[in-house]
DNA sequence: CAAAAGGATTGAAACAATTCAATCCTACGG
DNA sequence: CCGTAGGATTGAATTGTTTCAATCCTTTTG
């Protein structure tokens, strides 16, 4: 394959002035530069990104780890992040820990190596164990739907507290007085502060703790969601209303309701967690709490270049946390 | 950062006997193997992959570019390949054509310029320009989810004409006399695949043409998909089945008769493509065509590494072609 | 005891770019 | 006609690794 020096030889220029031609084309004669681009065209010269790496110290892309690439949540996510990498010339390498620690530390090992210009992620591992062996390699990362535990980087979040009160809130208002919160892992933050939402909601509205019937889970997927339903629909008094963590949760809910025969809403009322567009597209058109998944991306990644092109120390650590917006649609309502 | 002089000063050895620490430890005795690695902890040394790449002269990581990483039949072929890559020990480098050749032309430039050790493709680019152009690097590339149009790559496709066949074949044996295709651009050979298989089914159940009745779309996403629904309410007569080029197509059909208070499978059957997550977890569980997208981009994925370590020239290109299989749910069933 | 064998280690070349001080030209002003 | 300013061009140094022929050292063999 053809290099530099070869170009260089044979349009008769160093390979110094070829190097010009294409990063500082201004600053060639306009014949020299004429003959160049016809020795490149004339070898299908491409230039090795490897060893202007090497030269450089690092990549040109940016990596993006994230906990379940089967979530659309996610992939609206890694959406933002792309453009936003785009816009900066960047590339961006989107990997999936699964959620499993071990994998996530592969990746950031393999992150090292590569001298990524920066990591975006969502940790898999609760103690952060794995983020402060990264640390050690002096990459910035940014963490993505998590507020920072310390002061050592950017963050990009959701105030899920709130998002909880949006939607037990808007059940509340609709009449509901028992509602049925399935829940997923209990290490999970946003686990728990949708549930603190919800809980606050309630109260607000006077109404205790048990008005919130928790049905946990272990997982936050579609086959987790239908195992939530059977569930719920074995309670005495059964609740009149479910909140979901997330929506894929919600759609299994709602698949094992409709297969029991129990109608949505007009028995039972569900409200979802953040808004993919399979909530939308549901037979009964999910109520879901949205979450901007796309500018949370976008803005991780702001966050990362504006902290990886700082040369004098002039970065200061920020974390931004993004409000949900509630969207209600069909399958939520007043209860019988 | 550490480089690897610097370890090789701390340990007391040279660069050749850190170099052969990390990649042949058992041609270093023990003791000096302990003292280098002692150094490479201490010093926090991570090897530039950059610096092996120049010298080796293409990186460790297969590229893999999908047409929509909203679609979850695309993230069921990534993780296949990342799978595949991953036991190879290379990195997977997940991108987004979006359909659009532009974008898939900038892409295949910024895989040249990394020297990608492969490419696994499914082309947005009818004509094939942008391939023909990228075959002059030499970098191997093997096409998915379509056949190959020359013999100048490996391809993994899934024999669509049969899928349209067994998805019609299944509603024809159920009583259905009148389908309607729901299809997608005409310029995709899966499209015009499955419309000849569904033809097929029908003309041996001696039924013409005439008995398949066309709902053009120009998207394959769910919104697409209610339109395609609404004007099939409009259909007099109306055809008792739906056949769906893809998932995404049929779930929004089945929101949309949903709405219209139409009944599935009572009232109208409907059978979907691609058997995606959401296809199981609608409410009415759908009838899909699996296609077996995980094997697809692992299949790829392993012709891919078969073609890149191929040293001797042994390479032989080939075609492989999937079946895919018919699951029934409860949204297919016998008319009236 | 000398020579050969063979394992461990070394050190320099090569990889393909970028960068920058030095050099080369040209043209202009004195 | 000489000196110089300043733009264009050059070429060597640099980046961090791998590889491999050469060297060193120990052990075995004749």
């Amino acid at each position: 394959m053809a290099g530099i020096k070869d170009v260089a030889r044979q349009a008769g220029v160093s390979v110094g002035t070829v190097s010009n031609v294409i990063n500082r084309p201004e600053a060639v004669l306009p014949d020299t530069r004429a003959r160049v681009l016809a020795a490149i065209e004339d070898l299908g010269y491409v230039r090795s990104e490897s060893a202007r790496q090497l030269r450089a110290g690092r990549s040109r892309i940016m990596a993006l780890l994230v906990l379940d690439m089967g979530n659309p949540f996610f992939v609206d996510i890694a959406r933002g992040a792309e453009r936003a990498a785009r816009d900066a010339g960047l590339g961006v390498m989107v990997c999936n820990s699964g959620q499993s620690p071990e994998e996530e530390a592969d990746y950031l090992g393999l992150f090292a190596e590569q001298r990524v210009c920066g990591v975006l992620i969502t940790p898999a591992d609760a103690g952060g164990g794995n983020l402060e062996a990264f640390a050690r390699h002096r990459i910035p990362y940014v963490l993505v739907d998590r507020v920072a535990a310390s002061t050592d980087s950017c963050a990009v979040s959701v105030d899920d507290v709130r998002g909880g009160t949006l939607a037990v809130g808007h059940l509340v208002q609709a009449g509901h007085r028992s509602v049925a919160y399935v829940s997923g892992p209990g290490d999970l933050h946003q686990i728990r502060d949708r549930r603190e939402g919800a809980l606050a909601a309630l109260a607000e509205a006077g109404l205790g703790p048990e008005a919130l019937v928790e049905i946990p889970s272990d997982r936050l997927d579609v086959a987790a969601g239908r195992d939530a339903g059977a569930r719920l629909l074995g309670l005495v008094p059964r609740p009149t209303a479910v909140f979901c963590a997330n929506d894929l949760l919600a759609l299994g809910v709602l698949q094992s309701l409709y297969a029991a025969g129990v109608r949505v809403p007009q028995d039972v009322a569900i409200v979802g967690y953040d808004d993919i567009e399979f909530a939308a597209a549901a037979a009964v058109p999910l109520t879901s709490v949205r979450q901007p998944a796309v500018v949370m991306g976008r803005m991780a990644a702001e966050l990362l270049l504006e902290e990886a092109d700082d040369e004098n120390g002039g970065h200061r650590h920020r974390s931004v946390v993004l409000q949900p917006e509630l969207v209600v649609r069909a399958s939520s309502a007043a209860p019988r």
